[in-house]
DNA sequence: TACCACTATATTGTCGACACATTATTTACA
DNA sequence: TGTAAATAATGTGTCGACAATATAGTGGTA
């Protein structure tokens, strides 16, 4: 797994907290929409409310958290209606990430993506779920990196990739779709390496409206 | 001026020293690049250093300041390339904007936008700045606003914008393009009305790649 | 019984002090 | 004299206590 982008090696108290928090929140752990008490986190996670403080502000700026004042802060609360409008923002940022990506990427960078995108095909005939997973994850955050852009990084990757990954954890979604969802990475990695820019954009947006339509059929599915 | 999202009205110390302090910088009060005393500020503006701590930490969820760990926290730096890419960041989300605000904004919503227009048409004609730069940025709001997203609303109302303000300030960019931008909000409110989805997205991505370019060939001049 | 005012409790907001890390300065040695 | 280790000074990270605010519970009245 890569790792994320702000936080590399959390290296103060409020870091580690943050992170735990974090990955306890996206998995299930504190269930989405529950309240969080800082004095009782400050307890269960040995540390002072000082430290939970921080911590939460950060869950906050990730939109994992809402805040209110004086009042306190919940997890967010996950629903279609949000999932829709969280793949909406994916499609446009990544869409620019992708042409970006086609404009910035070294020759090196583009080879490195190509060897990574073999090796997934070789899970992919093996059918493990988890690799696939792993996958396509690696394959989203590499094009987002290769746009250079700092804004599309952050945004993305220490914000509303936390929220996918706890989306699809909770909504259980490791779902078919891993083929073809192999086939659309294949032919934005060609127009990034042709240098298309507009194809690889307009590639990428649709790649991720699929993973949107797909993820909504399973949705309805299942109420 | 339309009121920023997340802190409607100030209610804690905190969020008045984190408006403060916002104003201070994008104004330039506070020199971009400059360095940032927690101590220091918290004799300033009269409130402890907690205060100032979480007035920081949220400046840098709007990407004003970068936090280093156990080093402390320093204005952002403006530069060309900056702009650039954050010019790109605002076409792929205003243009998802103005695409789901051609969907979901009410026929009401629509007219009062129409009524901005005309009387931002007026004003144009006689050729006060000030108000000029006001209505662009109404405009852009009530469009972000009217696509209905939380996560594109809160990323540029409550972040991006406040940094396209510190450039048009600290880089001095009331400039001409006045009536041609105000073509371009006029298309862009055309296609909207008539529920064009992909007309709007497609003029407003362009509006603002013209505004970029616009702003880089005054930049190339200065230098 | 329903509704309002008041009280009590619990939680968040704020503060000042201390612990620790980083940086600048001084001192010792080759 | 130049470099490096040791030390001092500054600033951030963390803590526990207090103040201010919201919520829950109680009692009283129409």
């Amino acid at each position: 797994m890569a790792a994320s982008f702000g936080v590399e090696t959390p290296i103060t108290n409020a870091d580690k907290t943050f992170v735990q928090l974090r990955d306890d929140i996206v998995e299930g752990i504190i269930p989405s929409g529950s309240k969080l008490s800082e004095t009782e986190l400050s307890t269960k996670y040995q540390v002072s409310r000082a430290v939970i403080r921080e911590a939460i502000n950060r869950l906050a700026t990730c939109h994992l958290v809402e805040r209110k004042a004086n009042v306190g802060a919940r997890v967010v609360g996950l629903s279609a209606e949000g999932l829709v409008q969280l793949y909406q923002v994916r499609e446009a940022l990544e869409g620019m990430a992708a042409r970006l990506a086609a404009k910035h990427m070294s020759d090196e960078e583009i080879s490195s993506l190509k060897a990574l995108l073999d090796s997934h095909f070789d899970t992919v005939k093996s059918g493990e779920n988890y690799y696939q997973e792993a996958g396509d994850v690696d394959f989203h955050y590499r094009i987002v990196q290769g746009s250079k852009n700092a804004h599309l990084i952050s945004v993305l990757i220490d914000g509303l990739y936390h929220l996918v990954r706890m989306y699809r954890v909770q909504f259980g979604m490791a779902g078919p779709r891993v083929s073809t969802a192999f086939d659309e990475h294949k032919h934005v990695v060609y127009a990034i390496a042709n240098r298309d820019e507009e194809l690889a954009e307009m590639l990428m947006r649709r790649h991720i409206l699929y993973s949107k339509t797909n993820i909504e059929k399973k949705l309805n599915k299942d109420l």
